[in-house]
DNA sequence: ATAATGAACGATTTCTTGATTATTCATTAT
DNA sequence: ATAATGAATAATCAAGAAATCGTTCATTAT
């Protein structure tokens, strides 16, 4: 029944059944994976996951928590890129769709189990969030420092940007487009707030 | 077990029916209400229900689109105000999010209702959506009209618009924030694009 | 004709019960 | 001490049976 338990000597053992879990949780989903079935996975006991992890909820949340991060890790290339702020914006806006939706679409398992783990554990949800308006906080004080915008108060602005951006972000409205009318969207919403944020002289 | 059944000499015998099967969904919501039920309080069999209805969703849908025509009849007195376009778009978007709230809040039973005809009548959904952005077209129309905004594209920017306020319409969200945080929020995302809309004079 | 009904029928939901599952812990290995 | 286990327990899930529900229609009243 063990899919594939060669344990590399450098990964230590709850890399193990964290790499075993996410194979399992993939193929057949969160709620259809059983701690034995990961155990085995891993030539281990189910009782022994325990020395390693609090329960089955906290393996779900460490994987989501690396399934958002790879997301944010995107998302921070496209600030810290080169072109002007308003670009990286719209961009910002296109990369978080992209995510949402290839995940939704090509990886409803994984989809599944980050909205489960959404559910139960606010904090996950809220840390992401949290890295997602620290990194628009970061282009708009960009954009205000190279003269491109001239925002007031970053802080609330990226809230703002965010909250504006909430459709692309969300699985369960993907099945309300297609990818491209959502690119479609996301730009005209990009462009919309741009020419809030672009500075222009005034008489 | 019929809770009120004073039918009106003026009430066509579907709004008896109507206001009946209201009045269970209300209380009990739209799955726990059987047609058995509201046909009593109309004293009447259930199959003669069928005389009036093709059957309960399209009953649940009549009262859904009731219901989102409401929020639609007070946003369209916000449109046709006499303050400045700039306001009424803000206003816009406070309007809807505390219908959305307050329903959410105070009355859950609606709320999923309302969900699930949509779930099941995108027809329904579309309607309202289409209303809701003619309406907006109408504000960015008479913004433009008036010399508040310059916008080339009213259609496009209306959508941007309706897409840029999702977090506002959608009862899903509201457990994630108070009314109050939701307002302030709504407030931000309203002056983030209005910094867009607004016609400055370019040099 | 028009209005209304009870009986009949699949479809769905609810209930019940047995099996799985997550989790704990006393015990065994190393 | 540290690592791991099997057995025990309480919670959850699943499958099938029983009841309820939505819907239709032939029939009855008006």
């Amino acid at each position: 029944m063990a899919l594939s338990e060669n344990i590399s000597s450098t990964e230590t053992i709850s890399d193990t059944i964290l790499a075993a879990a996410m194979r399992r949780f993939e193929q057949f989903g969160y709620s259809k994976t059983t701690m034995a079935e990961i155990a085995a996975d891993c030539d281990m006991s189910a009782a022994n996951i325990y020395r390693y992890f609090e329960n089955k909820l906290e393996i779900g949340a460490r994987l989501a928590r690396r399934c958002l991060a790879q997301e944010c890790a995107a998302l921070t290339a496209v600030v810290n890129g080169a072109t002007p702020a308003s670009s990286r914006l719209e961009e910002f806006f296109l990369v978080s769709l992209r995510f949402t939706y290839q995940r939704w679409a090509e990886q409803p398992r994984i989809t599944e189990l980050v909205e489960a783990i959404a559910r139960e554990r606010t904090d996950v949800v809220q840390e992401h969030l949290r890295a997602r308006k620290e990194l628009v906080t970061k282009l708009v004080q960009d954009g205000n420092s190279n003269g491109e915008f001239s925002v007031d108060d970053p802080q609330r602005c990226a809230e703002a940007i965010l909250v504006a951006g909430t459709l692309f972000d969300v699985p369960l409205f993907m099945h309300l487009h297609t990818c491209e009318k959502f690119e479609s969207m996301a730009k005209n919403v990009a462009d919309l707030i741009l020419r809030g944020l672009i500075s222009r002289p005034m008489l």
